[in-house]
DNA sequence: CAAACGTGGCG
DNA sequence: TCGCCAAGTTT
């Protein structure tokens, strides 16, 4: 596209954001400075993931670990505990593993150029140029979901995801601002969210509707196009809940794949037909509760048997954790399910 | 490039 | 109830 010919889309844009942005705690109001280590923690936890979601746990984090060396220094453990619930662990995997190199090899600082933060672990394309432009105000193309659905929008990029996505980063780069790149980059995500949502898009309200080839066509929301997903597998498991004196057993899973690295009651294989009480960790006079634990991940769906046994020998594998604490063992959403299930049943 | 990787809310 | 969707990254 020439240059010449370019819509300019910045200019209404950003006066919408500046009657209609959206007051977050890690975002820096008009005239202040924005902090990178809150740029980017914020960045890490919405990948994925709703504000509403994510609001309550930044403040909580940000509490205990306000800057990038209080979390270089933090114990391993504590930081996945406190990550519990949030999903995708591989991002507080990440975090700490980059508050570390940033401790030890950058100064306490985040590099400010998006491809040395490309480098750093956890960064990939979009949040490296969404904290290069939002921390640092560097000019940087900026595409999350939300940007994909406005310009597949505004363009009218029928080419469907995730094939698509190359047509729309280069329309994305025609229409991105040298300056306030990142006042750019959050007023497309609130746009996003707020006017050109998926289902519902509010055209009536948008600030670049003259300018849209999506809503001309009468059915903005066709837009963008995805490929259709696989279908979700079901699977089935047994968890297991083996009681001593006021504690129960729990491990720490394998630190890569799913749920790696956190805290868990013990589980055997997943398969396509009930377990029962296969991959018991002790043999005891096991008892499977009536109730099952379903439960939803993105590529399959678990349906779990709760297995309960008391005993009284030593376990060497795991620890032996308080129940009246298990709020404080920081168990992923399945084992906090699979938890409240059996000690409904004992 | 496709698949793995969590969870909660909404229509 | 259920599929879709959310400020993606890694392998």
């Amino acid at each position: 596209m020439d240059a010449k010919h370019r819509i300019d889309i910045a200019t209404p844009l950003l006066d919408w954001y500046d009657r209609h942005r959206r007051d977050l705690p890690w975002r820096a109001r008009p005239g202040e400075v924005p902090d990178p280590y809150r740029v980017w923690l914020s960045e890490v936890m919405l990948q994925q993931t709703t504000v509403a979601t994510v609001r309550p746990r930044f403040t909580e984090w940000t509490r205990r670990w306000p800057t990038f060396a209080d979390l270089a220094a933090a114990d391993e453990a504590q930081v996945m505990a406190a990550w519990a619930g949030l999903g995708y662990y591989a991002r507080a995997r990440n975090l700490l593993a980059a508050a570390r190199v940033i401790a030890g090899d950058h100064g306490g600082a985040l590099p400010d150029s998006e491809a040395a933060l490309r480098a750093l672990p956890g960064f990939g394309d979009y949040t490296a140029a969404a904290v290069a432009a939002i921390a640092f105000g560097r000019r940087a193309v900026v595409v999350d979901a939300n940007v994909e659905r406005v310009v597949a929008r505004l363009f009218a990029i029928a080419a469907p995801l995730p094939g698509g996505r190359k047509a729309i980063r280069a329309a994305a780069e025609t229409i991105t601002p040298d300056e306030r790149a990142g006042d750019f980059a959050q007023a497309m995500m609130d746009l996003g969210s707020a006017v050109c949502s998926p289902r519902k898009p509010r055209c009536l309200l948008c600030p670049l509707h003259h300018a849209c080839a999506a809503q001309a066509t009468g059915t903005p929301e066709a837009f963008p196009v995805k490929k259709p997903k696989a279908v979700r597998p079901h699977r089935y498991g047994t968890i297991f809940w083996l009681e001593r004196d006021g504690t129960v057993l729990l491990v720490r899973r394998p630190g890569s794949g799913l749920l790696g690295g956190m805290r868990a009651l013990p589980t055997g294989a997943w398969t396509d037909a009930p377990p029962e009480l296969a991959d018991a960790p002790v043999g005891a006079d096991w008892q499977i509760v009536d109730e099952r634990v379903r439960h939803g991940f993105t590529h399959f769906t678990l349906e779990l048997a709760v297995a309960i046994a008391t005993t009284h020998d030593a376990v060497n594998t795991g620890e032996w954790w308080p129940i009246a604490r298990l709020n404080e063992a920081g168990l992923p959403t399945l084992f906090a399910k699979a938890a409240d299930v059996a000690r409904r049943a004992r």
